[in-house]
DNA sequence: TTCGTCCTCATTGTATGCAATTTCGAACCG
DNA sequence: CGGTTCGAAATTGCATACAATGAGGACGAA
């Protein structure tokens, strides 16, 4: 068969357990996969072409990152998000990365010509004439992430990522307008300067502000349900 | 056959996976596993009396949670933790907790009755002839986290316990000066009558003071390898 | 002696078969 | 007609068998 997996057959590049995981784990991101959606270990062996066993790890492990909710004896579902868990995410978000900005701004390990060429490419694509909102989204996930690493804390990266992988906030951008958009990119700027003048506490305010701003627009966007179908 | 389970004699309450996942998990916090040791599927299906893919699945949630690391084709060895690995949980914790204790004084949600019984049996627990360790242990964490709790941010709780669900921080007690331990079983005290009073700021502040103090206590252990025996 | 190669064994990774549990529908009773 | 009980199908959980990968040692040549 060999079908469905398409983008991911081919190359044994990785093990079978490792490339079930990625694609359920970037099924459910996308929002291919709708929240509370039953995922069967079956099905998904078949359309994945691997056996039920590498599914099964590759479900457990996205349960324990809180993708998939597991109900024993019954199977797993993926989780179902909604505007609580926004606010609760956020509200971390803005206590965590603010903190570990100021951090990175103090301990002076961030790389700021990549934070600064990340910034760059991120203004390229937003300039496009449909912008490349995926293109955008893995630019400020990666840049977002090497502010962290640069914390000197790992584990705050590790933490971090847990609450922000959920279908809500990895699609950030296809919710901004235009406004949002640009302010948002230029907020990148401003962190790159105030992590290059060394500045902890100018760090620290303008990641808030951009957290907290990102807060205000995805906020609007659910309170209002009048997105589009499907 | 002769899967009767037999050293977790008793009730098979949860599912093999979930005996397992129990089983491993407190000989890693108890520090009856050292860090670096490799822990192989056969061994441990074999003393646990099941057979291999529980073990896998438990292994894999482990992993998944940062109390062992999995090299591919090689296996899985128990994380080793050092002082570094302290001073980022601790500097995690001291942000994360005071800020949810404030929280927790805001919302109100917190069931102050219970706390100040579980801030009283440490007490009495402290005061036996020899202090039950493991027993104070145990009603700290629950102190924590229904403070935690509280603060009506479900993910916080996730996040702090996977943080500081490791050896080094769970055998807090044991590394604990009588003063200190004092000192912190004060703390909580305090900690129930600033939520009583309703007042945030205090709340962060003296859950701030607990935190740091506790992160003193063990780096100084940690400093001077000189103590007892295992 | 020392380095390199190959072979063997231990261990992990995957597939498959079977037992246990749940679900869902249809027959049955009130 | 509504509610309940029983049973077959679907699904998960576990055990076992097999394949694949890596580690360590014997052997031989420089």
């Amino acid at each position: 068969m060999t079908q469905g997996a398409g983008s991911e057959a081919g190359t044994d590049a990785g093990k079978a357990a490792e490339v079930t995981y990625l694609a359920i784990r970037r099924q459910i991101l996308s929002g291919e996969r709708a929240g509370g959606e039953w995922l069967r270990e079956g099905d998904l062996a078949a359309v994945i072409g691997v056996s039920r066993t590498p599914v099964r790890e590759a479900l457990r492990r996205l349960a324990a990152e809180g993708l998939v909710r597991h109900e024993p004896n019954r199977g797993v579902q993926v989780e179902a998000w909604g505007v609580d868990d926004l606010d609760e995410i956020f509200s971390l978000r803005s206590q965590l990365e603010p903190w570990g900005c100021g951090l990175a701004a103090s301990t002076g390990l961030a790389d700021l010509e990549a934070l600064a060429e990340l910034a760059d490419r991120m203004d390229e694509e937003a300039r496009r004439a449909p912008p490349d909102l995926d293109a955008i989204t893995e630019l400020n996930n990666r840049f977002h992430r090497a502010i962290l690493e640069a914390s000197g804390n790992g584990r705050l990266v590790g933490l971090v990522s847990t609450v922000v992988e959920v279908p809500l906030v990895w699609r950030t951008f296809s919710h901004y307008s235009s406004e949002a958009m640009r302010r948002s990119l230029a907020h990148h700027h401003e962190i790159v300067q105030a992590l290059r003048a060394g500045d902890p506490e100018w760090a620290e305010s303008v990641m808030r502000s951009h957290v907290r701003a990102a807060w205000a627009s995805l906020r609007e966007e659910h309170l209002d349900p009048e997105q589009g179908p499907s």
